[in-house]
DNA sequence: ATCAAACCTTGATCTGTGTCAAATCGCCGG
DNA sequence: CCGGCGATTTGACACAGATCAAGGTTTGAT
């Protein structure tokens, strides 16, 4: 179909391989011509150190973030200092599109260890997607499916309990690991138990707890950041199927 | 800026001017030949009974929804039969966004009293925005303000407490209402108790039971269906001041 | 290498919501 | 107008997960 020209779009290839699913990427299925046209308008990759910030709640929107490497946090703020996590972000991922309706960024997005990110234009990404229907489609695509994402949470957070939550959560990123070509079954945990507590709406010592219990279970190892995931079946089961319907 | 016909665009501008908020409808801002354009391919609108299905969770996408008048839910299925509800809907909101990434949509939407809708056929909708930027921007806030009224429910369910979480509800309601020219202050529930609760991941008794205590503190006034909001500061002041922060 | 700070684990206890149950209300169809 | 069924309210009680507390471990800066 396309000829796949490697000197062309160093850029946003690189996000794109550096994950092999090619649905995630916004170049993915693009001719060679309309991926390098859509390579001019991306900035240099940009590196980000642990801890840094790649966009704060409340500054201007200018560009969207692809993923190169490394990982990411998106927390939304309330008034009164309470912080959500509202997701966690790996190579491949497009970041910022919740800042599009305002024009500003709904939330803080934080790098979670050394990371590498494209930025890409914002309005010049509207333009050529006008120009490259393939690329429009796709972005609508991607903002479609973090809709979708973002369903899949709030059922999460409204009708699961405590370990299904973090079943579910384990075996999502399990799956996303996967579909980048590391392995399934053992990877880091790359946020602290606070986080993921944030994120599935639980306290850190419950995820602590829930944790400990699987490892008794003999349903992961866990020691520290490190998890692997031993029965993965039952880690499948418990999501769906607790009997208490909370 | 833009000259107004009102002969052209009968479909989509009532959605529009059914609420006055511009913001939300799709042609807002739009030139009157462009407005033409995009109501040619609006098909003509659709009326709905109460409990009928919009549309359902796994059917292919075809259209999006424009809602002209009514009142909608939308409801995530799990594995196991557990429901929950995504978010309810009003006039001049668009419907079925989360089904473009797969191509089917990823909820059941269902009306909640005798609606009519404009059927938007999808892929003539992205062949229009590519010729017309103004709609092609519209849409993406469109997508992006969902995604970030999700973020805004993922905060309410990950770290709101039960009547902290409804008095978010009614002000959110209340908001709505007040942007479509209805009163702000005096309000017809269109959904059971049992599906608020779903929406605000609590059960039905808890609804019930926060609604009495409102209205014992002389917050609200309800009665079946219908609630008056007495003293909004005071509701105000409980979203993000519960001294817990659970 | 050392030290402080952040992070994690585990136990004991408390509490906000869920669960169960029963009575009442209100609406729709006949 | 009546009967029945779903929706709502309210109470009593149970329990999942929060909170509080105390140690232990890892990390990272100097």
């Amino acid at each position: 179909m396309t000829t796949v020209i490697p000197i062309v779009s160093q850029n946003l290839r690189a996000a794109c391989s550096a994950c092999s699913l090619q649905e995630l990427c916004l170049p993915a299925g693009l001719a060679s011509d309309e991926m390098s046209r859509l390579d001019e308008i991306v900035n240099r990759k940009r590196p980000l150190k642990r801890g840094d910030y790649l966009y704060r709640a409340g500054s201007t929107l200018q560009s969207l973030f692809a993923v190169r490497t490394g990982f990411f946090k998106s927390c939304v703020m309330h008034d009164d200092g309470r912080e959500q996590v509202a997701g966690f972000h790996m190579a491949g991922e497009l970041l910022g599109m919740d800042g599009i309706g305002s024009g500003k960024h709904m939330c803080d997005t934080v790098s979670l260890e050394d990371s590498e990110v494209c930025e890409i234009p914002f309005g010049e990404l509207e333009q050529l997607s006008r120009d490259i229907p393939t690329l429009q489609q796709h972005f609508h695509r991607i903002l479609s499916r973090e809709i979708a994402r973002d369903y899949g949470v709030m059922l999460l957070l409204g009708s699961m309990r405590a370990e299904e939550r973090l079943a579910a959560f384990l075996l999502n990123l399990s799956q996303r690991f996967a579909a980048r070509g590391y392995s399934s079954k053992s990877f880091l945990l790359r946020m602290t138990r606070n986080e993921i507590g944030s994120y599935l709406g639980l306290k850190l010592e419950t995820i602590s707890r829930a944790l400990s219990h699987f490892q008794d279970e003999g349903i992961i190892a866990v020691q520290n950041k490190s998890v692997e995931i031993k029965d993965a079946d039952r880690l499948r089961a418990m999501v769906g199927q607790c009997a208490g319907h909370q």
